[in-house]
RNA sequence: GUGGAUGUAGCUCAGUGGUAGAGUCCCAGAAUGUGGAUCUGGUCGUCGCGGGUUCGAUCCCCGUCAUCCACCCCA
């Protein structure tokens, strides 16, 4: 007689246990902190849309990919793929309540139908920043360098920019008479740190000849310093101009703010999305690189142009926080927090229920989150469940402690007990200690 | 979307054409309110889901759902 429905959620969908959860968070306010740091503020927009706004520009992989229905009104939606189009939209509507330049940092859910697999899901964060209605390098750099400063955050210092400017490389695309080809090109050359060099000149030669194929291998080398590598692709592409120029300014101030060292130039990195006209960014674990990028953007000409006449520069970056989280759990260094509370009140004796709530809010006007074990169990129930949930002290007043007027103060980890005359010495006693944690 | 692997207790995994086990965890007791050792006993499974073959399926076949891997694309 059970027709209970079996619980489960869908293919590339998760579940996030508090453990999971509280790492998350964490995660969003270390960014969040980073962004606000340079000055940028939060928005937020709605998951669906309608169709219309954000397919307006979309084609071939996007479009398959986008969750797209009829509402109950009969309307075509779909919900975001990503934050970089709503946010278009956005801007276009409220870009005369705003100000220029605008930047703006949205760290929220989007979804895709594809495939899942590790670090790839279909409902995933992103965490985007940008910069609207300035061209340029202060701009771009800006970007470059709250990149450095989200991965530092977040504890991956121990991670590498690498950078390009898409102009450079299509001057070097025309120069070669392979332009009218270029997305394609672009796309091959992105997979080189993949297919590796002789599949990728391969694949190259099928598109453009075998000649080309050789010269593009020559210009997508990165394995020289920033600056020799600016000077190769520069001449390459035909001489100074403003995209290359814009590059060596960018590096110059990264070396002045000292992240020099985990910028790199690599001609290769051309960002599959054909939106981004000019500098164009990709991060990835030093550790692990094969995952992929876990922090992309670049330089767009005209962020809005499907919905508004206004013309709005913009450059920006996301990190992928599912991504990330993938990257450093298979690195071993998960930060694993059970709740937040530092301590817990021991229930022990009936008599004592008052006083365990008096214990509790006295702890938590001094800012130490606690709380009172709900009924009484035995001790060892009570100890288990505060390690569970990562509590370092436990609060000990049964009929002896009462007895003696005191309050003993257990540290879980070592198990040692202190004695307390009063909530005054053990709060203060409590805090002290709570804070070095 | 295409191809491959996997899916058995809360967790990690064995196993068999005759409806299932280990370790761990959890619960109780030895020790009747201060947990890391030991011993004893105990709870927990629609063997992912649905269908087929069979006297009988967790095992064989088909489908389906999910996870992982490769391709694709990307965060």
């Amino acid at each position: 007689m059970s027709d209970i429905i079996q619980p489960r959620v869908l293919k590339g969908f998760r579940d996030f246990l508090p453990e999971a959860e509280i790492e998350r968070a964490a995660m969003m306010e270390k960014l969040a902190g980073a962004f606000r740091s340079y000055g940028f503020v939060p928005i937020d927009t709605p998951a669906l849309e309608y169709a219309e706004i954000l397919l307006g520009k979309a084609g071939g992989e996007t479009e398959k990919q986008v969750y797209r229905f009829k509402d109950a009104g009969g309307r075509d939606v779909a919900m975001r793929f990503d934050l970089t189009v709503p946010f278009a939209r956005f801007m276009a509507e409220h870009v005369a309540e705003l100000y220029l330049p605008f930047k703006r940092y949205h760290m929220a859910k989007v979804w895709r139908g594809e495939n899942t697999q590790r670090g790839r899901y279909r409902e995933f964060v992103q965490c985007d920043f940008d910069i609207v209605g300035v061209d340029n390098a202060a701009a771009d750099f800006e970007i470059l360098s709250v990149i450095r400063s989200a991965m530092t955050a977040l504890g991956a210092a121990d991670s590498t920019v690498r950078m390009n400017n898409r102009g450079v490389f299509n001057r070097f695309l025309t120069r070669l008479g392979v332009a009218e080809r270029s997305v394609e090109i672009l796309r091959t050359v992105d997979k080189l740190a993949k297919i590796g060099p002789e599949e990728t000149r391969s694949q190259l030669a099928e598109l453009a000849g075998a000649t080309a194929a050789d010269e593009l291998m020559a210009f997508i080398r990165a394995d020289e310093a920033f600056g020799a590598t600016l000077d190769r692709i520069e001449r390459l592409a035909g001489g100074p101009a403003e995209d290359s120029d814009r590059l060596r300014e960018i590096y110059a101030m990264a070396q002045a703010c000292g992240i020099a060292d985990k910028v790199v130039l690599d001609p290769s990195i051309t960002r599959g999305l054909d939106y981004y006209t000019g500098v164009v960014f990709e991060t990835f674990l030093d550790a692990m690189p094969e995952l992929g990028s876990v922090c992309s953007g670049g330089r767009y000409n005209d962020l809005a142009s499907l919905y508004t006449k206004q013309r709005l520069p913009g450059v920006g970056a996301s990190v992928g926080m599912d991504r990330f989280l993938a990257g450093m759990e298979a690195l071993g260094r998960p930060s694993r927090r059970g709740s937040y509370s530092r301590a817990l009140v021991m229930n022990l004796d009936d008599a004592s229920a008052v006083d365990y709530q008096a214990a509790a809010a006295s702890l938590r006007a001094a800012g130490i989150a606690c709380e009172v074990f709900p009924e009484r169990r035995k001790p060892a129930q009570q100890f288990s469940y505060a390690e569970k949930k990562g509590i370092a002290f436990a609060l000990i007043r049964g009929e002896e402690e009462k007895a003696r007027g005191v309050w003993t103060l257990r540290e879980l980890a070592t198990r040692k007990n202190d004695d307390f005359d009063g909530l005054a010495a053990l709060t203060a006693a409590l805090s002290s200690v709570a804070s070095e944690a």
